[in-house]
DNA sequence: GTATTACATCGACAGACATAACTGTTATTG
DNA sequence: CAATAACAGTTATGTCTGTCGATGTAATAC
């Protein structure tokens, strides 16, 4: 899993010669990445990062509505940055009758807080 | 810290009337998330985010040009790269002659880490 | 000095993004 | 049934992003 990478190429090289030598990067990673780097993206954000707080924070179903007047946003911006949630994976939605409630799926962000801490 | 949110409005609400309680979102968590986001954002592309993990990897300053063979772009894509996680704080850089080592500022993560587990 | 290497910046471009207004769908109320 | 509320989807718009090629800057090698 450790790249081993010199410190210091200490002098100029010549036109077509090599930096160092060619390093392997482990595939196994490159996936890994791609979907850390899209749970990262969905949580880059202000407002998805406070919507995904509050959800955690409730450990339940939060209504839509009870989301709105959280944030000085329009309801269809809201609503958008919900399925921008839903399409990461990081969170899912009920429907009861009129009203949709959303909840964290709790295994979305460990390959994240996991590579993070 | 814990925002009291009710589950269910069991009925539609009249006109102009308010689906809950006026609900107090909590200022300091504001400024934490605007922070958080940031940091979330820069890693929210998957070359910045396995350059992190490089970085980490070797926890000591790794030069550009051993960088540059790891991924399949450019010389100024990966400059651009380094910059925006320079902008978001989470790394930083030194020169040398004509080289440029980069190294993570550990604390930069804390954040989003400690909110993540 | 001149040539060359390492890296950053600039300019340009296509694609993605955040936002809002409008519209559509579904379900509840009367 | 008709009216209305909750929410999602569509469309439009301005801004940001990722990428590259060309250029700029600084330091090394000759």
């Amino acid at each position: 899993m450790h790249v081993d990478l010199e410190l210091a190429p200490k002098q100029k090289r010549a036109a077509g010669e090599r930096c160092c030598e060619p390093v392997v990067y482990p595939d196994v990673q490159r996936d890994h990445a791609l979907r850390m780097a899209e749970v990262a993206k969905a949580l880059g954000d202000p407002i998805r990062l406070q919507l995904v707080d509050v959800l955690r924070k409730h450990a339940g179903k939060v209504c839509v509505c009870e989301l709105v007047p959280l944030f000085d946003i329009s309801q269809p911006t809201l609503s958008h940055h919900l399925k921008k949630l839903r399409d990461a994976g990081i969170v899912a939605s009920e429907r009861r009758g009129l009203w949709a409630y959303y909840y964290v799926i709790p295994s979305a962000l460990e390959g994240l807080s996991g590579w993070l801490s």
